[in-house]
DNA sequence: AAAGATCACAACCGCATCGTT
DNA sequence: AAACGATGCGGTTGTGATCTT
């Protein structure tokens, strides 16, 4: 239930709002970090005069509002992907979506139990208990299932917008965090490269104004913004498409290996530096 | 058409870790 | 070295939407 006196004034707003974010806190929290950045999130959390905790600020930052999110559904290359890397890592989400740009831990997380690990209990209990009461020979359900599997793509349902993230300037990391910016030409290739010496910590200026083209390689955490100018997230999310990588085949022998020269390919985009226009 | 069941996702909670003083 | 506060992470729960009967 959502209360609708969100960032409501009064002597009762110290009182800590819990449950879902309405609009207008969205839009509170998205513009204090897009104009100011973080210092720390109870900061932000008092500044943007929410009724929220620090905590669930940055959760809400992290999980929903920031721009280089994406907002397609997992495609069979990412799912495949999480299918991989869970098993070579296990429930390490964080690990796994620093692996995977635009996709959030918990986002991930949420995938795997309501998707993936509900149908790999079916492949299991098929062929442990020899199929089940309804008559489905075991082989062919747990064939049937894997085959869902591979192929089963994300619910056609978009996700519901609060505001309208797409119509905001290009917002950037908050201040605090590891940001390296790449730009990279619509259309280009993503390449293995030689790491760049060059890492760029952009400030934030909230217009959206900046150019700067900095890439960095080898970080744990690491932000991709689109600094075009005329605020256009789904471009970002074209250029920094999970589908437009080439990465070795899920699920082949090393994967950890595998996914480290893939990974290196997701930080270490083309040098060059050519801008998005 | 209505009620109940199921599903997907957002958010919270508690604990661990890290950084600062 | 210890204490404290902030942040990060994974597990779990709550809520709304959709599907089934």
């Amino acid at each position: 239930m959502v209360e609708k006196t969100a960032g409501g004034h009064g002597a009762e707003a110290a009182k800590e709002r819990k449950g879902l974010w309405s609009p207008e806190e969205d839009e509170r929290l998205y513009a204090r970090i897009t104009r100011h950045g973080v210092s720390t999130w109870s900061s932000v959390a008092q500044l943007a005069g929410l009724r929220r905790s620090g905590k669930s600020c940055r959760l809400r930052w992290m999980n929903y509002l920031r721009p280089d999110l994406k907002k397609e559904p997992i495609s069979k290359r990412e799912q495949d992907t999480i299918v991989s890397l869970q098993k070579s890592l296990g429930n390490r989400w964080s690990v796994i979506a620093a692996r995977m740009p635009g996709r959030t831990d918990n986002e991930i997380k949420n995938y795997w139990n309501s998707r993936i690990r509900k149908r790999q209990s079916v492949v299991l209990t098929s062929s442990g208990d020899g199929g089940g009461a309804n008559g489905d020979p075991p082989a062919a359900a747990a064939a049937e299932t894997q085959h869902e599997l591979a192929l089963a793509e994300s619910p056609a349902g978009e996700k519901k917008e609060p505001f309208s993230a797409a119509a905001a300037p290009p917002a950037v990391p908050p201040a605090r965090f590891p940001v390296f910016a790449c730009q990279i030409p619509a259309g280009s290739a993503i390449n293995a490269a030689p790491q760049s010496t060059t890492t760029t910590a952009h400030e934030h200026n909230g217009a959206g104004s900046e150019s700067e083209v900095s890439v960095g390689g080898g970080e744990e955490h690491c932000y991709y913004y689109y600094r075009g100018g005329d605020g256009d997230m789904d471009m970002f999310g074209h250029l920094l498409s999970f589908d437009d990588l080439e990465y070795p085949a899920a699920g082949a022998a090393g994967g950890d290996l595998l996914m480290d020269a893939w990974e290196s390919q997701l930080y270490c985009a083309n040098s060059g530096g050519s801008s998005v226009d």
